[in-house]
Parts: C-alpha cells; structure tokens; sequence
DNA sequence: CCGCTGAATCTTTTT
DNA sequence: GATTCAGCGG
C-alpha cells in the first residue's frame, strides 16, 4: 500500500507536537445546530469512552457524522488518525459520504474508515509475516474455504456424507469468531465434528499457510493475535488512531470486540454507537453482551441514549415498540416521535404465498397511484421485507408478470456467481500462478479433457515436488503422464497462463485488454456462447459487467482485493422499482412504504433459530420484527398466508406469534379478500370492540368460521382461489408486436412459444419453465437473442 | 472422460 | 422447487 509511507509520516508528525495543544475551535459549528440536546451531548463528548445508544430512526449516523467533523474542527485528530469502523462498505461509504457533505469538499481524506474486514486487510498486509503469511495472501471466499476442507476431510478419511464440509465450516468459523486459533479451542469443544474439530482446524491453518492464504474469519483473528503478540506493534497503532468510532456495536462477536479494545485501551477514546434491540448477528457470532457491558470494560464510560425517533408515525413506532417490549434483558430506551400518528399498522391474512404476492403488488401499485387515502409513493420508496431469501421468489414471479419492476438486494452477489467466479479465478492466476486454488477451479473449465484422474496425477507430482499445481502440470506434460489430447490442452493453458503472468509483470499493462484476452484464448466466454440454457445469456452480461468493473482500478491486483472484500452491487439504473430484500439486509435502511410478508410461526420466527437457541433464538427473532417495522415512515403492512409451499410441499402456517404482541390499538385489520364473508379478518377484530383486549388475539383468528374453512381445505393442497375478475377485459385495441405462434426468449423463463395474446400480456408456454403470462416488454423475439452482443 | 438421470438435501440471516 | 451429487451408459 502506498499510502501507508504518507500515513506514517502524518502520525509521526502528529506525535511530535500533542495535538491537544494545539489552537482549537477556530472554525464554526454550524453542524451542531442541527441536532438535539442528546445528539449534540454525544458529538460534543470528544474524551474518553462514550457508549451512544441509539434507537431506529434517531440520527444515529448523523451524531456519528457529526461527531468527526467535530473531531477534525477542533483539531482533536487529523483524518487519517480517527479510525471509523462499521460493517457494512454500503454503510461505510455513507458515512463517508456525509462527512464529505459536512465538511465540503475534503472527502478522500480518511483512509481509516471501513469494515472490520477492510481494515484488518490494510493492517495485515503490513505485518503478514509475524503470522507467517506473504504480504501479498489471498482472501479465500466461502467457496473456496468449502473446497478446501473437502479435500482434508476426505484425507482424514472422514465420511463427508455423515459430517458436512459446511458443518465443519460454521465450527471453525464460530471459533475464529471467538478469536480462538487452534491452540485455544477449549476441550469442551473436543467433541466436536466427531472428536476431530479442532485437528481438522489446526490442518486447515497449515493448509491455509502453505496457501498464501485467509479466510474472512482470519482477517480479524490475525490481526488480534498480532496485537497480543507484538505489542510494539500494537502499541504504534494504538497512537496512531488517537480516536476510535465504531457503528452497529451490538453486531461485534467476540474476535472484533478484542480487536477494538486492544486499539482502544491506552487513550480509551471510543465511542460506540448501537441499539441492543437492534442485534440481529448472533448466529454470526456477534454477542449483545459486548454492548450490555461496555460500561464494566470501560469504566467512566457516558451513556447517551438518542430517543427521539424522526422516521416513523406514532402508530408505527408503538407497534414495535409493543412488540420489542416482550424482550427481557435489555438496556432500556423508550423512543418517542413528535409526529403524527398517522396510518395503523396494518395486518391482513391470505390464502397462500401466490395471493399475497398478488396482494401486495396490486397494494403496491395503488399505494402509487395515491388511492389508498395517502399521497402517491412511487416504487423507490416501497419495499418488501422478507425473513428468508426464498420468500423472494413468489414476489419475483408475480412481478415479472405483470410487469411490476423491483430490485432485488441481497440476492446472490454479483461476485458470488458461477461465472464470476470462474473469470475471477483466471485473473488470480494469472496474477499469480501459484493459486492453486484458482487451478483447481478452471483447469478442466472449459473442459480439457482433464478429469479426475489427470488432476490427481497433477497433484501427486506438484506435492511430492513441493511445487504449485501449475508447474506440477508442467511436470506431468514433461513426463508425458497425461494421455491423449489432454496433454495438448493442458500445455496450451499452461502456456496461457504463463503469458498472461508475463503480461502483469508489466508496470503498466492494460488490465481491461489482458482480462478480455484471458477470457477469449481460455475459451471461457466461448464456453457461454455455446451453452443454450436460459441462463447464459444473463451470464455472458455478467461477464461483461466484470470487464466494465475492472476500469476503476489501476489493475487486476487491486481489482482482486476489492472484489474479495466488497458486498454491494449498487450498479442499478435510473428506473424507479420496488425493493425487495431480507430483514437482515434492511436494517439501516428506511422506506415510506413497508411490506412484511410471511410473518407465520416457523417462518418468522424462523423454526430453526427457536430450535437451535431457544429463547434465545426467538428474542433475535423479535429484534428482527421491530427492526422490520422500524424501517418504515409512513405506512407498515404485516401479513401472513395460510399455506405455503415448503421444499415444494405444501404446508398450512400459523400466523406468527408477534402477531399476538402487536398492541391492537396500533393495528388495522383488513379483510383478506376472497375470504367468504369477511373470514378472519372480520372475527379478529372482535377482540377489538370488547375494550378488555389489548393485543391482537390470534384465538379470534383461530375461532373464526374463515379460518376453520382455512385449516379444513388445507389437507394436501390448497383448494384453487376463485380467479381474480379484475384483469379478465380483453383490450382489443392494444397492439403488440407478436403473433401467436411466435417464439420468444425471457430472461427468466428462457425459451417459449406464444399461446395466447391479451394486449400487452403474452400468454407464454415456456420450455422449461411452464405457461405463464408475461407482459409483452419482458421478452424479445427469440431469434434477436444472438443479437446481443458480448 | 463426459453428460445424463434420479435421489437426496436443502433454506434463515453475511463480512 | 432447485441445486447438488452419485451412479450409470455412451
């Protein structure tokens, strides 16, 4: 890193003269103003250790804002010595992002803030060798990281059937989430992965080190044994950043919680911004216990609760705040809105997955049309929440079909793709030939015509030579142990390899030409062009999206890192859509218009957590409920649905438990339509009139004559819905550019041939994926698909 | 060695 | 329903 001879000398200079010497306060603080009396409490709190507890919506990231301009105006600390850490890179960019705003045009001057892992990055590629590493290791991403253990467990001899990779996988990351590195696994974990845990740990650190390489738990768990090993180490960095901020605290697990309060503890100038109701890591490791004991840790530490709440209406925040309430163990806050009330929450049941899908993209598009009593939202301010990623798929489909554009957040992650994948392990080896982990993935891909049996002769000779898979490949062609065409195959890619290695020698090679090269002489992208699933197309776009990506940095190696480490593809258009996305990736976010779909017991709460946490478990649960209301301003929908699709099964739900803690006078319970005579939603609001119910009762949702009929139907498959009227008119005036008969290509659905033509809806018997309506702008004539240029 | 088929497992949530 | 994987035939 270049940057890092500049940042010395800074902190050099720093310590030379105290900086709390120096003159202060010689600019104005027209950034103070804005704030209220507790924001402004913890901005001006510069000294020593202040936790910030701040509820949803209360300018939590402004008096985080705030808070460093006003450390860099009074001259507390230059830039480059406050050290701001969040979790996300979305959130880190915000806050850069504002500190920009706030100070004009100086936004490029704070290299210390990121996420735990970009920063342990930058850190460790200084000091890779005190934990025996080069400086230039690689970050090995789950995928990797799964391989990897395969092969050691088949080594070990272990019957992967009976004791899963992935098993093996979330152990060793729950212990480096612990910060403890395989000497300091405790016996008690001795029985773990069948009494053999911790020597498949200790193995995979070895394998790792001979690898050049980490994983992401290491990032941080490197970093901390540095520290605690070196403390001349540690102690440059501890006056280095001579002031520490830390956003989202209740997420640390334990690994990070040392990593900061070693950096913290000589000077203690910490301030921890969080809100334990908010805590939603805990299968991730994070422990809420690393906020409920801030004070033990830091004695003196200020408390500063930011209470007033500036997003929602007063309804919205008393429904969470109701449901929230039933948590026991908590800090204490008690947010209040000096808004309006607004609309009540509102709370409906459907028959199933499919009609509320069809429900809220109907609400959806009334919402933004304004006829639903409010003024119009349009689709960048509307949004889904769900609580597991599959729930994705209903809204997906029903949206495709009529037309409804959303953006979904969170999906699988752009380099988390297949093809990504594939390209990014060419790149890594050709930046370095020894990956032998990106030789594996894309030595038979295209194939090669080099099997199992031509890898594993590979592998003995690059081991028993104590070389990389590459030259062990050069060896096996050397020795001519590879039969038939392989051998000329592996020769060309071997070759290949070594010429695009040449090319990054260059200190100014053409990054963006050699990664098209790459691409083309491997025959990667031919691979794509000829493989007819509906997916390549999408993938060969991909690709070519990689390309683009790669003109922001200077070459494959930067390009490399960040790729490793970023989590946000934010590379949308201008056009307005719908969001949908997890709870979990929603928090920090706020929408004027939220729906909360799939709230049923099993699903949220999820079984699985209840399961494997217990109380535990459904607590995070409702922290993911009043996070999930909290998002949004103006109007918050929860429902439910009386059947669901589970593993293709179909299953009948209960409405969730958080319904019942919902305080009713904060609720509004609509009607499910296609219920006969009101159903249940008719019969829940009895509970209302009686003026002794202060809850939603779900027992009045159960006794209801519609929900009998519900329970009743539900046997094996949901009886059909009567179909919907409203759509039934034929336009026959509209035009469309197709006939019946035609064929057509859909990004999603792949090939089909037209049935059926009602205006702009297409009536498509797909190849694959069945008959579906699709609106006429989501398909192109199939023989335009090899039009598409790559 | 490749590609197809049927079976088995899977789903929380992510840097 | 979807993806992954072992087993089989070409």
């Amino acid at each position: 890193m270049n940057g890092w001879d500049e940042d010395e000398a800074f902190a050099a200079a720093a310590n030379v003269v105290p900086l709390s010497q120096r003159a202060m306060a010689t600019r104005g603080t027209p950034y103070l103003d804005e704030l209220n009396p507790a924001q402004r409490a913890a901005v001006l709190a510069l000294d020593g250790p202040v936790l910030m507890l701040a509820g949803a919506g209360t300018g939590k990231t402004k008096a985080l804002t705030a808070r460093i301009v006003h450390l860099l105006n009074q001259h507390k600390a230059r830039p480059n010595e406050i050290l701001a850490v969040t979790f996300t890179n979305k959130a880190a960019r915000e806050m850069k992002d504002r500190v920009g705003r706030l100070l004009g045009e100086v936004a490029e001057g704070m290299p210390w803030m990121g996420t735990f892992h970009s920063l342990s990055v930058k850190i460790l590629r200084r000091h890779a060798e005190l934990v025996g590493l080069k400086p230039n290791f690689t970050i090995l991403d789950t995928d990797d990281q799964l391989r990897l253990l395969k092969q050691l467990i088949l080594a070990a001899n272990i019957d992967e059937k009976r004791w899963p990779a992935r098993l093996l996988a979330s152990l060793i990351d729950g212990w480096k989430n612990r910060a403890w590195t395989p000497e300091k696994v405790p016996s008690s974990e001795a029985g773990a992965y069948n009494n053999r845990g911790t020597e498949l740990y200790a193995a995979y650190q070895d394998r790792l080190k001979t690898l050049n390489a980490t994983d992401f738990g290491d990032l941080l768990l490197h970093c901390v044994t540095i520290f605690q090993t070196h403390p001349d180490v540690l102690e440059q960095y501890q006056r280095w950043f001579r002031y520490i901020l830390v956003d989202e605290y209740q997420d640390t697990n334990v690994c990070q919680y040392l990593w900061l309060r070693l950096l913290a503890q000589s000077h203690r100038n910490i301030c921890c911004v969080g809100d334990d109701d908010q805590s939603i890591y805990g299968w991730r490791g994070a422990e809420v216990g690393n906020i409920l004991r801030f004070e033990k840790d830091f004695p003196g530490a200020q408390v500063i609760r930011l209470e007033q709440n500036y997003r929602s209406t007063g309804h919205i925040l008393a429904a969470a705040s109701g449901i929230i309430a039933r948590n026991a163990g908590r800090l204490g806050k008690t947010l209040w809105t000096a808004g309006a009330l607004g609309e009540k929450v509102r709370l409906i049941g459907h028959w199933d997955g499919e009609e509320e899908a069809r429900w809220i993209g109907e609400e959806i598009e009334a919402i933004q049309r304004g006829t639903r009593g409010m003024d119009p939202v349009d689709l960048n301010h509307q949004a889904i929440l769900v609580r597991a990623s599959h729930q994705m798929r209903a809204f997906e489909d029903r949206f495709l079909t009529i037309g409804l554009p959303y953006r979904v957040i969170g999906g699988p992650r752009f380099y988390e793709r297949q093809e990504i994948r594939d390209a990014m392990a060419y790149f890594r080896l050709a930046v370095s030939p020894d990956d032998d982990l990106a030789f594996e993935r894309v030595v038979n891909l295209p194939k090669r015509g080099l099997g199992d049996t031509a890898q594993a002769k590979i592998n003995v000779l690059a081991r028993a030579a104590g070389v990389s898979l590459l030259d062990g490949a050069r060896e096996a062609l050397a020795k001519g142990v590879i039969p038939g065409k392989g051998a000329a195959q592996l020769r060309a890619f071997v070759e290949g390899v070594d010429r695009w290695h040449a090319v990054t020698l260059h200190p100014e090679y053409d990054h963006i030409r050699l990664a098209e090269t790459i691409l083309e002489e491997s025959g990667y992208t031919e691979m794509w062009l000829n493989d007819k699933t509906p997916e390549a197309p999408g993938r060969l776009d991909n690709l070519k999206e990689l390309v683009k990506a790669l003109e922001q940095f200077d070459n494959l190696q930067g390009f490399l890192e960040h790729v490793s480490l970023i989590m946000d593809n934010e590379t949308e258009g201008a056009e307005e859509k719908v969001t949908i996305m997890t709870l979990h990736a929603a928090k920090g976010l706020e929408f004027p218009v939220v729906f909360l779909p799939g709230w049923e017991d099993g699903l949220f709460p999820s079984q699985r957590s209840m399961d494997e946490s217990g109380l535990k478990g459904l607590e995070e649960e409702r922290r993911l409920a009043y996070v999930g209301i909290t998002r949004a301003e103006r109007l918050a929908t929860i429902s439910f649905a009386s059947n669901r699709r589970v593993y293709g099964q179909w299953q009948s739900q209960l409405p969730s438990r958080f319904i019942d803690e919902l305080p009713a006078e904060h609720v509004e319970v609509l009607t499910a339509p296609g219920l006969y005579g009101g159903g249940f939603g008719a019969a829940a609001s009895v509970g209302f009139g009686s003026g002794l119910e202060e809850r939603v009762s779900k027992a009045d949702v159960y006794n209801s004559p519609g929900w009998r009929r519900l329970q009743e139907n539900s046997g094996t498959r949901p009886m059909r819905q009567p179909q919907e009227t409203r759509h039934v008119v034929i336009d026959m005036e509209a035009s469309s550019p197709y006939v019946i008969g035609d064929r057509v290509f859909h990004q999603k659905f792949g090939y089909g041939e037209i049935m059926g033509i009602e205006g702009d809806k297409l009536d498509v018997e797909f190849d694959h994926a069945g008959s579906k309506k699709v609106v006429a702008r989501w398909v192109i004539p199939a023989d335009r698909v090899d039009d598409v240029p790559f």
